[in-house]
DNA sequence: AGGGCACTTGCGTCTTTGCGCAAATAGTGA
DNA sequence: TCACTATTTGCGCAAAGACGCAAGTGCCCT
């Protein structure tokens, strides 16, 4: 029990850490931004951005994989979406503490 | 006027992407952790971690990089303590998120 | 001055990350 | 099926990061 705990706090902490790594890019900061509004699409997001659908593809695939955004598949279009609003807020407080 | 707002709000996110980055490593979340309770040395904080002082020495050097941390001396010690405690709820919110 | 403790810095190495480009996959409609 | 669009994946390369070890700096004490 003890070790249960303590197991998962570290589980917690190494999770954090990687959610925390995939807000650690500029470009990637910029789409949560964009997503606070809803949904978009991969190329609607490459072109506000400014970078190629490839580049954008992987780092939506960062963001997903640290369970930031997930997506939904219209069609040939794939809209992605914050799957935890939460990360708004620690965006909003990384902004605080760099200001 | 618009371009001021534009680049400060570019400088923002780049200074957040900065923090963040800070934040994405285990250790240094573990540095964060101890912190909270008030400050600690460099070899205190070495021993709770379980790594060489030198690596511990790196990692308080990116934490205090990112303005996370600050340093007082006291003799031959070194005390680091959050400078920011709002990284706090930062990573609360960050093991929120991961669980 | 000299020895010793606390910390920082430099260096070599190995791993990870971001990007561009090409190729592959998925879906739509003629 | 074929062409077309949207997205993903694979690959190679350059840049950044983490760690161990050795060397350097700063401080205290005798």
């Amino acid at each position: 029990m003890l070790m249960q705990a303590t197991l998962s706090n570290d589980l917690l902490r190494d999770r954090a850490a990687a959610i925390a790594r995939a807000l650690s890019d500029a470009k990637r900061l910029c789409v949560v931004e964009r997503l606070a509004d809803g949904e978009r699409s991969v190329s609607d997001l490459s072109r506000d951005i400014g970078c190629q659908v490839p580049n954008m593809s992987q780092h939506l695939a960062v963001l997903r994989a640290a369970g930031i955004v997930a997506s939904r598949r219209d069609g040939s279009t794939v809209f992605y979406r914050l799957a935890h609003p939460q990360v708004l807020e620690v965006y909003r407080i990384l902004r605080q503490v760099a200001g």
